[in-house]
DNA sequence: AAATGTGAAATTATTCACAGCT
DNA sequence: AGCTGTGAATAATTTCACATTT
């Protein structure tokens, strides 16, 4: 995609890597909480050691923005922070509506870093009646019916779907039909959209897994190097132990699922 | 890391590439709405399209866990759940513990996907004594003063972090003290852990920003091809249109932060 | 005929290491 | 003297395309 045509003066030419994108909201807290300290300039080391990155991806980084530090002394912060604002589009108002406010919406509705940084809680949205003109988090709460309507008066581009899984394509494609082309999906489910609208998704059961992936790797090595077991690893042992059936066994009558 | 000593005979080598590991989880719900239907096999292509992915990632994703296919056929599904199941450490149990309930942490402890797939809510810890005793999603809180003793006793290595961001790093140094070695952080700060600790983040107001950033992106585009604008594109067009005060603007006061 | 499994190519991301500026 | 900015080197990931197997 944007295949480099060769003849644009290579000032900063277009496309910053989509992984240095997830890191300038990293860069920009951390470099809110120097500024919130009146901390004036900042070294790549130091404000990689903040945001718990390698000084040299960071400067990587910052040079698909531009030429923004000062060799020999470092970054200042208030420019910093204004400059990735800008590339973050956090300098403009972005209205967004929560569809779904069970547990999980009303805990999003609440959650104060949502507010900051440019994003406003537009209006809260739910399937049930019941829950229609309750206000969560001093925000009423309307009904689905509404959805299309809420979306083109508040001039909403990002929805964030925090409905159970069953409900959220359904949703997902209302959103879409009304304008919408950003979506925060919590939902375990994969969402089908169509070409031009972003789809990010936050899933618990995820996370939980990739970390238990890297839990029983552990817990083999330790068994393996067979030193003292601290804390609770000799708890964690022992489960391995018990659920290590012989490499490649057979398949079983049902997993847990 | 485990720098490969090239010995060991190609089959079935130790190292599972860490992109593969995350996407493993998205398989095996694909292919657990599968089972539930009592759908016997399925091919590549059907289980990529249902699991987001492309088809070739998948089969290659596969070929790091082994040859669990059948050509000209495709993948048993209840075998696939089960190899993909025992790789991620699935089959057996794994207590967790959440700390700070407060909205976020509350929505956790109910959160339905959590108790599924071995996971399972052993504690919730506050700090705050007027919750102690207090149950959550049916398990009582208990206060911060006995996280050690409630990691050990249940022989938790997974910690939830859910607390205010001040909290964050605190609570994590006890939990890793305490025998945990892998964390999901949901507060919004940078923990700091010793090696051989796992953290992931989950992280709402980054995964917005991310979001921002590429609306931002079409809002431009948009503007550039001049096409009708559909749905609430139109307001979206005239937000960036305000926000955009000149190329390489100087620095402003103070930004929203 | 159909679909897997996989080398090889292409792309993307990270890290190194140092020239160049202040 | 210190620290950025960046080419070049390395590593990781994705995609292609097809030989191989059922």
């Amino acid at each position: 995609m944007a295949t480099g045509r060769t003849h644009r003066p290579a000032t900063r030419s277009r496309g910053i890597p989509e992984a240095t994108v997830a890191r300038l909201p990293l860069y920009l807290r951390a470099l809110t909480a120097l500024s919130e300290r009146s901390v004036p300039t900042v070294s790549s080391e130091e404000l990689a050691a903040a945001a718990g990155v390698n000084s040299a991806k960071l400067r990587k980084d910052f040079s698909y923005l531009g030429s923004y530090g000062t060799r020999g002394v470092g970054y200042d912060v208030e420019y910093l922070v204004y400059q990735i604002s800008r590339e973050l589009g956090l300098t403009q108002d972005w209205p967004v509506v929560i569809v779904g406010i069970g547990n999980l919406g009303a805990a999003l509705a609440n959650y104060g870093g949502f507010a900051s940084r440019g994003f406003r809680v537009a209006a809260l949205i739910d399937a049930d009646p019941a829950m229609a003109g309750k206000p969560v988090a001093g925000i009423p709460v309307q009904h689905t019916d509404d959805l299309e309507k809420i979306i083109q008066d508040n001039g909403v581009s990002i929805g964030v779907i925090a409905t159970p899984a069953g409900a959220a394509q359904q949703v997902c494609d209302r959103l879409v039909a009304a304008g919408v082309t950003s979506i925060l999906n919590f939902a375990p489910t994969v969402l089908n959209v169509p070409e031009g609208v972003d789809v990010r998704k936050v899933d618990l059961s995820i996370e939980l897994q990739i970390l238990a992936f890297h839990e029983q790797r552990k817990a083999g090595e330790e068994a393996a190097a067979d030193g003292a077991l601290p804390g609770a690893a000799a708890a964690a042992a022992a489960r391995k132990a018990a659920a290590d059936q012989g490499p490649d066994g057979d398949v079983p009558a049902v997993m847990p699922a």
